[in-house]
Formats: structure tokens, C-alpha cells, sequence
DNA sequence: AGTGCCATGAAAAAGCCTTTCAATGGGGGC
DNA sequence: GCCCCCATTGAAAGGCTTTTTCATGGCACT
């Protein structure tokens, strides 16, 4: 496990852990719960204090700590604390936002609610995104002579979309929605090409089973998760980590999915510039054809 | 000397650093000034480091602190890095995301641009969108005998994505792919059916005739586009407009489709918010369903 | 039942913070 | 000039916090 400094951790001190949660033991876990259910608080205690209001053991407190990527626990304080300084100062923000949406709520706080929401899953995933793993991404992607996609659900579609930048700049990609076809096209993958498993908890079985495949197969393997501890974090070579805020009402994964798409995107806009003139090339190409079923020239 | 708890004190530490400056012994006085000079870093440094770094003792730090009103170290560096952390959140955003993204761009600058083109995609579609309209979709959508679904392209997708949803809360709905299928089953429709029809442009011929043909059969018409004033605009019954921020260099139409997303988010949890008992039974009996194909539970 | 692994906390070790106390040195009174 | 006093300072002891080590007990798999 590396040991960064704060510097560039605490702003993600909170989203941090939220991804570490599955892979916290039940008493690091219960430590992880009262950090974030108060930051601020737990950024005043000492590491005994903590501990026992855990009903844990300092050790499980630094097991949680440096499970985050902390090498210390002062460390870990500092940004708790520069973290929650910096929500305080937003106060412009209403508060009910941070809530989860419920049936007393109107049409224009669940629009507020929903708008936020996804606004800090873009925001929390661009902070949290890992530039060097973005890069090799690229570089994997470009050169790739074929690229499968396999994500099931919400997953899936954002498979589709991957699919479908890709194709109009002129790379062979497929995004199968069937984890035996999936499997089977990734069987046959070579060292020159690429998997991309899409997969919110990084924990179904179809998924890991087709990015397992591939990797044997010699392909270079990409997960987009938001646990890159799990399973499927752990078997790919390439981990994009979504940090979505998902509410208890979650049905489709709203954040996770606007943060998949945006880690698409990154990637897509990497590739394209990567090859740049070949994919203006056929980007117009592909624009072109699809003017001709337009009434009318929207935009500047 | 009073022991005040960091709460009041944290936004004025510097400030009481300055204001007992005179009060100082010169060794004191050294400390002070190398807190003052770059409190950050002084938040991150230990007693004893900063004692060597001042050419003083420990002790001198601790009468430093007592005199500027704390009763011990790790407060001190706690309101050091809240104070620290708040001036620094003011000046965050890089001018230069409102660019359009250039070869010359790092993937850092990447990264920058499509978070914040498609944060503000986000913010002004919830700013522009009529909840009036709104609220006649989720009523006209939570009573809908079926509901066609159809969008080219990018916005295929996002039908897709309303289809999966509304079927999870166990509405009948139908996303279609081909123009034809979509026509042939908007002929269908009645005054018990919904027809929505999404389209950045509004301008997309398939789309219009599609649309059109649900309102001839007598369905209640929705597109969601970003132009309001456009062929599909104004065939529509009721309009929900997204206010995307395009670039020039906008290849798969980013903003468009995340706001496009964000409204059938919207939409959606308004629809399952409406008949929330029926809604919240079929979720838990799809989520059930899903759960069998994972490996481990991932978060709360 | 036996075996091995894992999670956990007790306790030792290390480190950091706090307090005590003695040394230093400068200034004023004798 | 000499001595005393006191302000200032840091060394070191003491105490508390953090970190590491290691033993225990439980659980799953044989």
C-alpha cells in the first residue's frame, strides 16, 4: 500500500474510505462508520479515544488508517479536519441536499436533490481519478486491435456509449451484453488487445469471469469500478475508480453511472486526442452522415 | 489562561497568532513567525520538528501555543488545517476549463475540462428545468399503459436507460432502437400511452416522425431535447429542456447526454416517488434478484 | 477432533507532547 | 566592581499517545 502525503489525499480523505469500506474488517469498519458519520468529531479525538468510543482497539483504528493510505494517524487528523473545514465553508449550499430523497420531498427537491448528487459524483470522481492508470488506459485503447466491453445493468449501457465513441473514431470495439458472448469474444483476445469491465461494486461474478478470461487470454485488462479493492479491482491491470455518492435510494445507480460515463468520456477524449488527426478525420465523416437525417442545423 | 475548544477559535488562529505577537519572547516570536509564514505546513509538522526548524526547544513551541490560547498541540494543528483548508477552497477552479479541450491539453487538463463541462451541464439543466412540465410527465409516465421510448444515438442510450428503470419499478415501457419498430409501435398507441422522444438537436427526422405518429394515435407526447423551439419541441405535448454546454470538440455529445440523463433521473424518481409503495417492492425484488450474481456485498 | 487461517485486542515498544527544573545571562542595587 | 534577582531558555524526566508485536480465540475446512 503506498503512503502518499496529505497533500493530495485530503480532499478525498472521505471518499477515500467510503471505497475502502468493503474491504474493511467489522471492527475497522465500525471505526470507518463513526469517522464518517461525524469527520469533524473524529478529527479531535486521539486514536484511544476513538477506539473506545468504537467499542474497538487502537490497533483496529490503525489497520483502518492505513488500509485508507494513511502512514500515520496524525496524518489522517489533519485532513479530517482540512476536509471538513472546506464542506463547512460551503455554505452555500442547502443542507437538505446531502439528504436522500424521500416521498414528503417536491418535485423541485428531488431536481435539487438528483442535481447535486451526480454534480459531486463528477466532481468527487475527477478528484479522485488516477491520471497515471487514465494514461496507461489511453495508450492501451490506442494501439488496441480490438477492444471488448462487458458491463451488465446500468453498467452495460455505459459499455454502449464506450462502444459507440470508439467506433466513430475508427477503433474495432464491441460491447456485448451477453456474458457468455462476452467471455467467449474475450477468450479470444491477444496480447494487442484490450478488455474493459464496467462494474459499480466490482463484485458480479459475469463480469470478473469475462475480465479473467481475457487477461489469461493476454489482453490488457481495465476495470472501472468504485471499489478498487474488490475483486474485479484486484484482478485488472488498469483501475479507473468512480467515486459515486450513492444514496440509500439508489435505483440505477445514478451517481455511478454518471461517474462511469465520465471516466468514459476521459478516456474517449484521451484516445481521440492520442490520434488525433485520424479521429477528427472520422469524426466528421460520421457527423456528416448523420446530417442528412436533420431538419434543421442546431448550434452554433 | 482559558483552554477555549477549537470551535470558535479555528477561524481566527492567524489572526491571534498576529494580535499577541508583541507578547512574545523572541523564541516564541521565531515560531510564530515560521507558523505564520506557511501554516500549512506547520499544521503538518511535529512539535518537535518545528522546535529544530526555529532553532528552539519544544518548550518554546508550548509556550507559544499557551500564549496564543490553546491548551495543547494537536489543537493547534487542527485549526491550523481547518484555516488553511478554507482559504485555499476560495481559488480551486482553473480558469482555463471554460476552454475548449486542444491537443496541447494534458489528460490532468482533460480530466478538468469534462468534470466541469459536465458539472455546469448538470447545474444549468436543473436551473432551466420547468417543473410544471415536469410534474405533467411524471403524472402523464405514472399512468402510462405502456411507454415508447426512442432516440438515436447518444440518446438511444439514455432510452435504453428509462426503459431499465421503469421496468425495475414495473411500468411497461418499450425502448426502441429502430425508427421503424418505434413508428410501428407508436401507431399503437391510445390516450393511456406516453410517447418520448429524445433528441439533442430536436431536429433528428426519425425522431419527429415518431413522435408525431404517437400524438396522431391520441398518446401523450414528451421530448426531451435542448432546444424547446425546434420541429420536436413544438410537436410535443409537453417539453423538458436540457441546457448542455457544448464544445466545439464535442464528439458523442457529452453535456447533451448527461443532461439528457439527468432529467430521466428526475423524471424517474418522481414517477417511482408518485406510486412509492408499488415502486420500492419491485426495486427490492430486482435488487434481490441481482444479488445472487455477486461475490461480496459492497457497501452499506 | 485436528489444522490452519484470520480477525482481534493486550501489552510492549517507540515516539511525541508536556512539565519540571536547572542553567544561563543580563540588569540593577549595594 | 560585585552580588543578587529575575527573565528567558532548553535539557531531561515524566506522562500520554501512537505504533508494533504477538498471543488468543473463533471459524471454516478436513
Amino acid at each position: 500500500m503506498e503512503m502518499p502525503g496529505s497533500a493530495q489525499l485530503s480532499r478525498t480523505v472521505l471518499l477515500r474510505i467510503r471505497s475502502v469500506l468493503p474491504a474493511l474488517r467489522p471492527s475497522e469498519r465500525a471505526v470507518a462508520d463513526l469517522v464518517l458519520s461525524d469527520p469533524s468529531r473524529a478529527a479531535s479525538m486521539s486514536i484511544g479515544d476513538l477506539a473506545e468510543e468504537c467499542g474497538t482497539s487502537t490497533t483496529s483504528v490503525v489497520r483502518f488508517y492505513k488500509k485508507v493510505g494513511y502512514g500515520g494517524y496524525a496524518a489522517l487528523r489533519l485532513d479530517l479536519a482540512r476536509e471538513t473545514a472546506r464542506e463547512s465553508a460551503a455554505h452555500d449550499v442547502p443542507a437538505e441536499v446531502y439528504e436522500d430523497i424521500n416521498t414528503a420531498d417536491s418535485l423541485e427537491d428531488i431536481v435539487s436533490k438528483i442535481a447535486f448528487n451526480e454534480t459531486m459524483s463528477i466532481a468527487d470522481t475527477a478528484q479522485v481519478l488516477d491520471v497515471e492508470q487514465l494514461a496507461r488506459a489511453v495508450s492501451a485503447v490506442s494501439g488496441s486491435r480490438k477492444t471488448d466491453i462487458f458491463g451488465v445493468g446500468a453498467g452495460g449501457l455505459v459499455g454502449q456509449d464506450m462502444q459507440q465513441k470508439l467506433h466513430r473514431i475508427g477503433l474495432t470495439s464491441f460491447s456485448w451484453c451477453d456474458p457468455h458472448a462476452a467471455s467467449a469474444s474475450a477468450a479470444l483476445q491477444d496480447a494487442d488487445g484490450v478488455a474493459v469491465a464496467i462494474s459499480h461494486s466490482g463484485a458480479t461474478l459475469d463480469t470478473i469471469d469475462f475480465l479473467k478470461t481475457a487477461k489469461s487470454a493476454g489482453a490488457t485488462t481495465i476495470a472501472i469500478t468504485n471499489h478498487a479493492d474488490s475483486p474485479l479491482g484486484r484482478a485488472a491491470g488498469i483501475v479507473l475508480s468512480t467515486a459515486a455518492r450513492e444514496t440509500p435510494f439508489r435505483p440505477g445507480a445514478m451517481g455511478s453511472r454518471i461517474a462511469q460515463m465520465m471516466i468514459v468520456d476521459c478516456l474517449f477524449v484521451g484516445v481521440a486526442q492520442h490520434s488525433h488527426d485520424a479521429s477528427i478525420a472520422a469524426l466528421q465523416k460520421t457527423h456528416a452522415a448523420v446530417q442528412d437525417r436533420k431538419l434543421w442545423r442546431a448550434n452554433p
